[in-house]
DNA sequence: TGCGCATAAATTGTTAACAATTAGAATCGA
DNA sequence: TCGATTCTAATTGTTAACAATTTATGCGCA
């Protein structure tokens, strides 16, 4: 957020930001400046400029002369978010059990409490924020702030991804995964720490249904294969 | 670049990156609007675009009611971006290795030829250029342009950092470094070749001037000792 | 009905004038 | 001469009108 200098901008930039991470606004949803103008009471100036720090997030797309659009990330952007974020995050992990104190095992604590507590409550854009404030807590302990930044992007990327590609199976079970996790971190050992990041974010796009190369290739002809004469 | 959605706007864009990634504009230089206006024959709109485009990249930081300068990253910041780095170059050059065909080991001995072809040429913009190309091929040849576009925004900050930090000794003799990696990629073997990226990363943050945390808390007493009385 | 074409509406892009803020210069008083 | 204060110039922020483009609508015609 260390662009945005207006603080309406800001303000416009971080509603539209937190809808879109939360899923309240689904990938391809056509964003206009004049419904912007009306929902937010500002001028076009600075919805124009949120909706252009939206997209070097890669959360909003510009295309000329036609407008903004909430994001519809690709099986290959969603292949490389997610290998980005286990180079990146295996490493915070590695570094967070280096530089563990007794503040940050009770942050981190704290925080599996919030989750367990919040359960299935089928409050949806709750538990998102949730999980990924996991990884983000993750991030501080490290103290990496510009490695902070990059992953924040992933994680809300991450999110744009898992509306589009999420399985039918729905709800992310990932809390058993965090626990897991947590264990591992508190335990101070790094290998078995990186370990466990890794197949969480293996695990999250294993849910996913990410068109292989293949499926993508004879989509239509399979699509209707019984309609052919 | 995805983000620039104006050609009039990219144009500006590119031009002002290029003159800072080249250290033609050192860092804390002051971008006045109306002086870009003149200079590029555009619309404050088209400036101030580019100018917040730049400023995400971190490139540039703009001041409330006060305009825009090129940044001037904090040796902290300094140490993030190249801890950054290593964690993702050593990625990449792992990937690369394993994804290593014909013709990236051609793009491969071309690139050192060119570094040869301009050796201490005193056009350091040049030499800059071909410096960042070399990192930015490998991150090519890896094939994950999302780590891709993180590492261009880390290898453009490199060289504020650079232009910053830089030790008397001036030119960088980074093109040994160069060899020694690109002939350990060539030989295939993952784990020398990574090992080399550190090394070479973690050389030129070595041979920036960056204050430790001593040095920068008894800064004034140290530097007026001989006058106090 | 279906298709192409012309027209109108909606939307984004551009421009210039105006307001607000900051930085610098000049003035005044001690 | 120094310090504070007031005014002026330079600069950024904001607004609204206008132009260009795209999208939707309606009409004629086969």
């Amino acid at each position: 957020m260390a662009s945005v200098v207006a603080r309406e901008v800001q303000r416009i930039f971080t509603a539209i930001y937190d809808a879109i991470v939360e899923q309240r606004l689904p990938p391809g949803t056509r964003l206009t400046e004049l419904n912007l103008v009306e929902v937010f009471g500002a001028n076009r100036n600075h919805i124009r400029s949120a909706l252009r720090d939206l997209a070097h997030r890669k959360l909003v797309r510009l295309e000329m002369n036609r407008g903004a659009f909430v994001e519809e990330p690709t099986p290959e952007q969603a292949r490389e978010v997610f290998a980005a974020r286990r180079v990146i995050e295996q490493a915070i992990v590695e570094e967070a059990v280096r530089r563990m104190r007794p503040a940050d095992r009770k942050a981190i604590r704290e925080h599996l409490a919030e989750e367990l507590a919040l359960g299935h409550d089928s409050d949806k854009p709750a538990f998102i924020r949730l999980s990924g404030d996991f990884h983000r807590l993750l991030a501080r302990i490290a103290g990496n702030g510009t490695l902070g930044d990059i992953l924040d992007g992933l994680i809300a990327r991450s999110s744009l991804i898992i509306a589009l590609y999420e399985n039918q199976t729905g709800v992310q079970c990932s809390h058993n995964e965090h626990q897991e996790l947590a264990d591992a971190l508190l335990s101070g050992d790094p290998q078995r720490a990186t370990a466990c990041m890794a197949r969480h974010l293996l695990k999250i796009e294993e849910r996913l249904r990410l068109a292989t190369a293949e499926e993508a290739e004879i989509d239509l002809f399979q699509v209707f294969a019984a309609h052919r004469k």
